[in-house]
DNA sequence: CGTAATGTTGACAAGGGTCAAGCTTAGTGG
DNA sequence: CCACTAAGCTTGACCCTTGTCAACATTACG
């Protein structure tokens, strides 16, 4: 168990040998540097804000959300995270957000080494994440219920490989703090989108997205 | 002129030695780098979504704004740049965004080289811009007008040294368009802060902060 | 099968958007 | 130097979208 993870709640170092991993793993900074695959069960904390941050982690399977807290309780996720996709860039050394397993998840570490030599391999994941996290910006500062939550539903499709019937692995609560929302807007939308012949709710977590079309023309 | 913005609405190029700067260069990289300062009279465009990315974009003096449109005209702006702020960061060699100037700006480009040996140090503005940006989400998507426009006001405060009293280089129309607001909610809020006696009105564009901490209390 | 967590729906309220009018300021030309 | 104009800003009235509160339904789990 490396040291900066230990006191976390219960993550537990993954047996010797997974096998097989189809996830690709960054290249050449992997091989050079200490990284080890760590378990984190569900709703448990990857790292916090405040706290010291000395890797950078990518998702192997599960899901992970990123977030703020306001001091009376509101968040605001930034980003959630699904196989494959890394997480966990941080300015000057300290964490500004909070990490948590959304499921049950497996999150390779990859430790900061003294930066110049992957530099050049960490800078295009940041500049993706910057410019995912501006787009999502104009998302949430000037589009409507109805458009903020056909983005998310797009983009979830888009990660899931483009199949028209997507998991959601995240709750309502989730995706309302994500998209600057209560759960009951969001459950409300749902429905409309329902009625509307848009997508059809196989079960709460599992949406058919029946009108890709009208979905993409809402978000513009 | 570069040939990367010989097409720009009337950039003209510095005329030659300028004299003393006092904004810190990038280092080391400006060396290097084929680097020269630029001219943008107010509202002329930087740089437009779509086009191709050749350089990063360091402000000498005066002010930008680096925005996106929705098709029917929606704007957000995810960030002002003043005085040796640098932008124009992009992923996959491309903009996704536009960069005008606010007012009559002079701007120095940094040609983009293959990238591996400047990388460590691009990387670290990369990531505190995302980090600026995972922020600024916090704000448009869980907070209210009035901690909207209390939290700008104490961002414009510190990166203008810290100073009670601060410009605003940019109109209402920016402000409400940085913080997911109509320019009447913004001009709203400015009254009642000022008859709270949280701020004074020099005039519309100069601010006095008579209440910083009530202002910061309100961004939590 | 019972309980708790999660999701849905309805009624109502409020924050902020829209529309419209008036005010202020800066720039321009007589 | 002043009047005129246009752009920017402020304020008011009204309305709509979304949040709040509450009840109920559904699902997951022991």
């Amino acid at each position: 168990m490396s040291a900066t993870l230990a006191h976390r709640p219960s993550p537990q170092k993954s047996p010797a040998g997974t096998g097989s991993r189809a996830i690709p793993i960054l290249p050449g900074f992997a091989a050079a540097q200490q990284q080890q695959l760590m378990l984190f069960p569900a709703n448990s904390e990857i790292y916090g804000q405040g706290e010291k941050a000395v890797a950078l982690y990518q998702v192997e399977f599960g899901a992970v959300r990123v977030f703020r807290l306001l001091s009376d309780g509101r968040r605001q996720i930034s980003g959630f995270y699904v196989a494959g996709e890394v997480f966990g860039f941080e300015a000057d050394g300290y964490h500004h957000f909070f990490a948590e397993a959304i499921c049950s998840a497996g999150v390779r570490a990859y430790r900061l080494p003294p930066s110049v030599e992957v530099a050049h391999e960490i800078l295009p994941l940041a500049l993706q994440a910057l410019v995912r996290t501006q787009e999502h910006l104009l998302v949430i500062g000037r589009q409507n219920a109805a458009e903020r939550v056909a983005a998310f539903l797009v983009d979830m499709m888009e990660r899931q490989g483009g199949l028209r019937q997507i998991e959601l692995v995240m709750q309502r609560t989730d995706i309302g703090d994500y998209l600057g929302l209560t759960i009951e807007t969001v459950s409300r939308t749902f429905s409309r989108f329902k009625e509307a012949g848009y997508i059809r709710l196989v079960n709460s977590r599992t949406v058919e997205l029946v009108k890709l079309d009208a979905l993409r023309s809402l978000c513009e």
